[in-house]
DNA sequence: ATAATATGCGTATACGTATACCCTATGGTC
DNA sequence: GACCATAGGGTATACGTATACGCATATTAT
């Protein structure tokens, strides 16, 4: 049991200078209760004298857990490479800080992962689990989700809850959300309401979104006219596109409702060039709440979804998965926020 | 020898079909050149139909290298805790995609980190370097970066560049984007500028700016006068409050130049209920392009720093210090963008 | 032809922790 | 007082890889 402290402090040194054997150590500070209370305490006492760390790797090859998460970004890829959406930004914050709470690290990843990232981080043992975000093309990474559940791996995604079955999801209430702008829309009189956002199965969540806003209209006895939907990626671009797009057509309109704040910005973009007044004569909503939605003029009515739930519910599924508690899919509730863009 | 294949390859399975030994297979792997062509070439095929991955932990365990890289934010605590600098945030990207092409994997922590936030990462092998981030209380943690160089810990982090010369920093050219704001401003025709922005040694960048505004001032024969400078961290409550601090005072002004466009926006709004007219009354420019900068009205001109050139910097002199390379300070020219805000 | 190198690879072992298993002393049970 | 359970902690070992060393065989130098 001899060997005396060196450099970095290792269990061993501890357990030399407390004359208890290395295993016991291990015991000790991992909370054991085969260890006397004595015993531990003066364990403890020298582990934080000696500044002592438990070394990361060892412990994970040991134990088989990382005790990492790892968070995974799917995005269109964008001209500028650095250019992340906002939204999925600010759900950043409350992941590391939920990871943080648990104990967890969290390894990032922007990249447009080839073939096999579904290898990289589980495989290797870099992580004991993955989360998904991104609004990227659904159809394109289906198959490779199917993969990951293949491979038992575990993960959790944020999106269109119950789309497709496959695997754990956790998002937000878009039908809800969609009915609520809709409703609010119909409210200040507007019965002509265009939606800007891809409705294809290609992007489920702004399927839903539209799906919310057609229940809300037809509730109102309005009929949704197709025409008056154009297919729209998260940009700002393709929000000003899709606008001009929409004034180009023969069907009028005197609202839109955009899948998402850029999409809404760019919108008005175009609005505003054509002598449009918002929202006198074009009211519209966007949707996340993005930081620059305070900045338009107007300033932009939009759907806020509960980031923090969001950060903690997808952590809190994922762990679960992992230590094989069962785990429900669960949605969140979304909140509209008016502005002017709704003021009339 | 011997040991027929298992569920989760490891190097002891490739090594039994190739019929070599474990260590053949690692330095065959790890591209030693005391490996035969065609013993490499046959290991790895075989690895490759295995679907086989180098074990992290055991690997970092044994060479006592990570591979991964520890990115820390410091941040002025803000009310809402998931907010994070739109400005970091754009060079989180770059970051992200420097360390995926270097091989390495990238940890990443938000938490305004407690007294050991030092030990985390590296002591527990965690992490072969760490990535400081921040505007925060600067003086407040320079104790902690003195203890890290102590404790010879890899470390890079953003700033002023050669404030204090303690560890590895890398930054814009504060001094000389100021004098570029400056420049315009006075070229423009503005002779009372104001900075808003804290000029002390709280916040070497933003005292460097105003050192390069003053310095354009003076070679324009101006005279900056200290009356018309407001201290201001970086967030839109601030400057508003700035600002209004500068309309109360007696010192009339015809343009600003604030520190981050989060100031600059909330200066605006404050200028806005003032009854101001902006540029012609009073020009404003503020720093960083956050993408908010080209939504106000007037769109906003402002200093784009070299995010892209940032990130590989960053990654790229910590990884020189990790391996013990030479590194020289750097520093990343900046660009004013000239938009509304100052067109007159 | 013989000694000196180099090439290619096997043997042994270390990295630091966590856990299965075993042993000893104590206390309680009848 | 023999018997068994329990607490507390030691012994041995596994996790999967990387590297120091040694040992053949092949190559070159002399």
């Amino acid at each position: 049991m001899g060997r005396p402290p060196s450099a970095k402090p290792t269990s061993f040194d501890i357990a030399y200078l407390a004359g208890v054997s290395q295993p016991t150590v291990s015991r000790a500070l991992r909370g054991s209760k085969s260890v006397s209370a004595a015993t531990r305490a003066n364990i403890e006492r020298i582990a934080r004298e000696l500044n002592y760390t438990v070394d990361k790797n060892a412990s994970s090859l040991r134990s088989q857990r990382t005790h990492t998460l790892a968070l995974l970004f799917f995005e269109d890829p964008t001209p500028d490479e650095s250019m992340i959406n906002p939204f999925f930004l600010s759900m950043l914050g409350s992941i590391t800080r939920e990871c943080a709470l648990r104990g967890y690290d969290l390894l990032i990843s922007f990249q447009q992962m080839h073939n096999d990232w579904h290898v990289a981080y589980q495989d290797s043992h870099r992580s004991d689990g993955i989360i998904l975000l991104g609004y990227g093309d659904y159809q394109l990474y289906l198959t490779k989700l199917e993969h990951l559940v293949e491979m038992g791996t575990n993960f959790v995604r944020w999106g269109s809850v119950s789309d497709d079955g496959i695997g754990l999801t956790v998002g937000s209430d878009n039908v809800g959300a969609g009915e609520q702008a809709g409703a609010h829309l119909v409210e200040i009189g507007r019965r002509a309401i265009a939606f800007l956002g891809d409705a294809s199965d290609h992007a489920p969540e702004f399927q839903d979104r539209y799906t919310g806003l057609c229940r809300a209209m037809r509730a109102a006895g309005i009929s949704p006219d197709p025409a008056l939907q154009r297919d729209a990626v998260s940009s700002e671009a393709s929000g000003y596109a899709a606008a001009q797009s929409l004034l180009a057509g023969r069907a009028s309109f005197d609202a839109i409702f955009a899948a998402s704040d850029l999409i809404a910005i760019g919108a008005m973009r175009a609005l505003a060039e054509a002598g449009l007044k918002l929202p006198q004569d074009v009211a519209i909503i966007g949707f996340d709440d993005i930081p620059a939605a305070t900045l338009t003029s107007p300033t932009l009515t939009t759907v806020m979804q509960d980031m923090k739930g969001a950060g903690t519910l997808l952590v809190d599924a994922l762990l679960a998965s992992i230590d094989g508690r069962p785990v429900e899919q669960r949605v969140l509730p979304a909140r509209l926020i008016k502005r002017q863009s709704t003021a009339v």
